[in-house]
RNA sequence: GGAGAGUUACCAGAGUGGCCAAAUGGGACAGACUGUAAAUCUGUUGUCUUACGACUUCGGUGGUUCGAAUCCACCACUCUCCA
């Protein structure tokens, strides 16, 4: 019995979306379809930004599991559709990107797409489309003739994305967007056998303009599957960080950030996130939950969430590093681990931290503590504000609370006879480095 | 065009000659508690300073006074009502 599940499990594409929660809406075949057979699917990725975000990892995830279960996937970037401007979900008519912009976003997609899918191996390595490549030779007869000619403007007139700019206005260029995506629908089709389209909710009605293409041209069947939205309990945004959105780009959003934000996951949502962003098997986040309800503060839900979303959009070593920085900055760490920090690890766990350099011979002949805040670093701008903090018990040295008003720092406090760590309230760290 | 009300610190908003560096609330920052959460409680919140004290603030510019956020004159801006 536990076999025949486990067999079906890894079996069923569908099944899987399902207990996942990240199944919202499928054409009525496609799950017959994808049991019987190995088939290939595409999603396509709008190359709005410079970098992905953990918005544009929820498909990404989708091509994952569909490549796992021995499926062929093709990521597409939208080398044609960022030229034009997807309406789905604005209000208002967007600006249009440069093309040397849209160039250099989808080469940073490429990059980032290449790291997830497996573009090497067997009979379903993925394949990377730009539908740029059959759009740029085509002309605006072909286009109108062709392809156009097959909807209606009262059939995409009904879609929602165009019926919510009705009011405020849509240009042409931006009503057409759903017939430039039903196209690449059309073509991997017809060129490339790929039978099913996946993608966020939000894109339903550009993937059924798709599917009716296809009907209309070769009275050809094709299939959709779209994912929910990944929403937060509270009703804020998810994916937004206080600085920004949540890049994959490691440059935008360090490892470190990124471990940061699945950690602060709420009760609510940890269990939800863990079964669509990691590749852990029901029984396994089902045991995480019964143990995390038993203990809820210490937060087994989102420990396990943090490593494994790190560690499959990074790196096992950017999780492992993240999680000792989190340590060194979270107060569960002690002076005596930050003696054990790894010379070649200092720069990286203290990377955004601010540095200062401060002269050796200060240090040895001793150095009052109001002084070297305020003028052999500037972390106070004045000896009065260092003194009130100090007094509220707001400053720790080396992850010790200074109580004393007057402590004279000499090298005995160094770590690794280099480093001081400062700490202004919770947040704010500094490190002083002495040369 | 006529009549009136106002302009105070990050924001809101008291203060009508000395007791005003300026009440109170919010925000922000820090501490305690806590799960790196929420709520709550405490402290700080003009600048500098060895907590003494010094210096600069109440739309702008002048004036009255021993002393002005407070009184007077002019200017600027905002709002309300009437045409």
């Amino acid at each position: 019995m536990y076999f025949r599940r486990l067999i079906n499990f890894c079996m069923n594409f569908i099944e899987e979306l399902r207990w996942r929660g990240m199944l919202h809406q499928m054409t009525p075949d496609v799950e017959k379809l994808l049991s019987q057979e190995k088939v290939s699917g595409y999603c396509g990725f709008d190359p709005t930004a410079s970098s992905m975000t953990i918005g544009n990892f929820v498909p990404i995830m989708l091509l994952m599991r569909f490549q796992r279960m021995g499926h062929k996937p093709f990521a597409l970037v939208g080398g044609a559709t960022g030229l034009i401007g997807d309406p789905s979900g604005k209000s208002v008519e967007r600006q249009l990107m440069t093309v040397e912009t849209i160039d250099a976003n989808i080469a940073s997609f490429k990059k980032q797409l290449s790291k997830y899918l497996d573009f090497d191996k067997g009979s379903n390595q993925a394949e990377l489309v730009n539908n740029y490549d059959w759009f740029k030779d085509m002309n605006v007869f072909t286009f109108l003739r062709d392809i156009g000619k097959h909807l209606t403007v009262n059939y995409m007139m009904a879609k929602d994305s165009v019926q919510n700019r009705l009011e405020n206005g849509i240009s042409f260029t931006e009503f057409s967007y759903q017939l430039i995506q039903g196209y690449d629908f059309y073509w991997l089709w017809k060129n490339k056998n790929c039978k099913v389209q996946l993608a966020g909710s939000d894109q339903w009605g550009n993937m059924t303009a798709g599917m009716e293409l296809i009907r209309r041209i070769d009275r050809g069947e094709s299939h959709l599957i779209t994912c929910p939205l990944v929403t937060k309990a509270d009703g804020t945004k998810f994916g937004k960080t206080e600085s920004g959105a949540l890049w994959l780009d490691r440059n935008l959003t360090s490892p470190y950030q990124f471990y940061q934000y699945w950690l602060n996951a709420s009760d609510a949502d940890a269990g939800k996130y863990l079964r669509i962003f990691s590749f852990l098997d029901e029984p396994t986040i089902i045991e995480i939950e019964t143990e995390h309800a038993k203990a809820p503060h210490l937060r087994l839900l989102q420990q396990t969430l943090g490593r494994e979303v790190t560690t499959i959009v990074h790196s096992e070593a950017d999780y492992k590093l993240a999680l000792q920085t989190s340590e060194v900055l979270f107060g569960k760490a002690t002076k005596a681990t930050l003696a054990e920090i790894h010379p070649d690890s200092w720069r990286e766990i203290f990377a955004g931290v601010p540095l200062f350099k401060v002269q050796r011979n200060a240090i040895e002949s001793g150095i009052a503590i109001l002084p070297l805040l305020t003028e052999a670093c500037n972390i106070f701008p004045s000896k009065g504000e260092a003194r009130k903090l100090i007094q509220a018990g707001g400053l720790k040295l080396n992850l010790e609370k200074v109580s004393d008003i007057d402590l004279t720092v000499n090298s005995t406090l160094l770590i690794q006879n280099k480093y001081l760590v400062l700490q202004k309230g919770k947040k704010d760290y500094y490190l002083l480095e002495v040369e």
